[in-house]
DNA sequence: TTTTTACTCGAACATATGTACTAATATATA
DNA sequence: TATATATTAGTACATATGTTCGAGTAAAAA
């Protein structure tokens, strides 16, 4: 499908991006992969659109963006929870954490930690949270949860005699029945402390 | 040094570049931050450049790029700290991390919790605790330290009257004076616990 | 053989974009 | 008051840069 030279030059922009912090022209691109066209070099940056490993923007000077995958996610850190809302409103992100993230279709976000109902297992206020939305809550797992279209809580979800129980690792606390005022966000997939 | 306004055009180039993965264009960053003339955001541009805050090339389309000292490394992870050494030998390091860092001469790495001592500061086994050995380790700190040149530990330095001890976080453990068979080798500044 | 596909070049075009110059305003400083 | 500094705007210019079109070559496919 990409030819080598398609990949030659689909390199050319990765070391250059790397290198210099932003994209090459066309014509630098000619210049770096020996070609003496810019038409030739517009004719493979088609082909590797098409193929989705790159993307341009019409007219746009350097707006070659090429998709890694394998790269650094930076993902937001929001401060408190929508009310009514599971939707990351750009006023609640509060700033951004970088995460090495390999899975695509995971979709994290980062939370700060507020009481000490998680104390017991060692998740302390103002710990950031890591949670992926596109990751069920399992019996067992420490999950985020919305509750009453409100208030965002770190706890864990457990199965005691057939009913679910938002559990939390602190006896000062209660457990909490899960029913329809309960959403789940997703999986609290790794935790951040800042010492 | 920098006004407003100038803050306020390197969130704005910070953002774009976030959002879009190039530079905006002059007359783009006119219209983000509300100023008619390109000569103005070029007035702006030099300020920024001249305290040291961007890079841009001549005559270069989009060829902005920001000074973020917040820098993403990678950074050794050790499996055990080698017997009568504090370097980082090759064949210690057991895989790397990525870790976000403000400060250049920090030198850090990253070690594999065992064991429960600190287990009451929520400092859990197979936690990921990093290491900065460029910062010293202070009165009340947890801090990484070698026993006997052959056991590396994670414990709490406290001062008690007038004598300096390694203090575990469970009451299981006792402290340990810190003497001659006892080296720091530096503070912890951060744990990741992957869940 | 003919046809198709892949790749390349050259030249010209349109404009997106950085730059330069002058002027005006406001605010601080002497 | 006069002078300097910071900020903004408007206009115009030069060119860096993406795009288009036509054509040629070579290799593969029909």
């Amino acid at each position: 499908m990409v030819s080598e030279k398609q990949k030659n030059i689909l390199n050319f922009i990765n070391i250059f991006i790397e290198k210099n912090g932003y994209a090459p022209s066309v014509r630098e691109i000619c210049e770096g992969v020996s070609l003496k066209s810019t038409s030739t070099v517009q004719y493979h940056l088609e082909k590797l659109i098409q193929s989705g490993l790159l993307q341009k923007n019409y007219k746009k000077s350097r707006a070659l963006t090429v998709n890694n995958h394998l790269s650094n996610k930076k993902i937001p850190i929001l401060g408190e929870i929508a009310a009514g809302s599971l939707l990351m409103a750009e006023e609640n992100v509060i700033g951004t954490v970088n995460y090495p993230d390999t899975d695509e279709k995971s979709d994290l976000f980062a939370l700060s930690v507020s009481g000490d109902s998680m104390i017991d297992e060692g998740i302390h206020e103002k710990d950031l949270v890591i949670i992926n939305k596109n990751e069920p809550i399992k019996n067992g797992d420490i999950g985020a949860f919305l509750i009453n279209n409100s208030e965002g809580t770190i706890k864990f979800l457990k199965n005691i005699q057939g009913k679910q129980y938002l559990v939390p690792a602190n006896k000062n606390y209660e457990k909490i029945p899960v029913n329809e005022n309960i959403q789940p966000i997703g999986k609290v997939v790794s935790l951040i402390r800042d010492m």
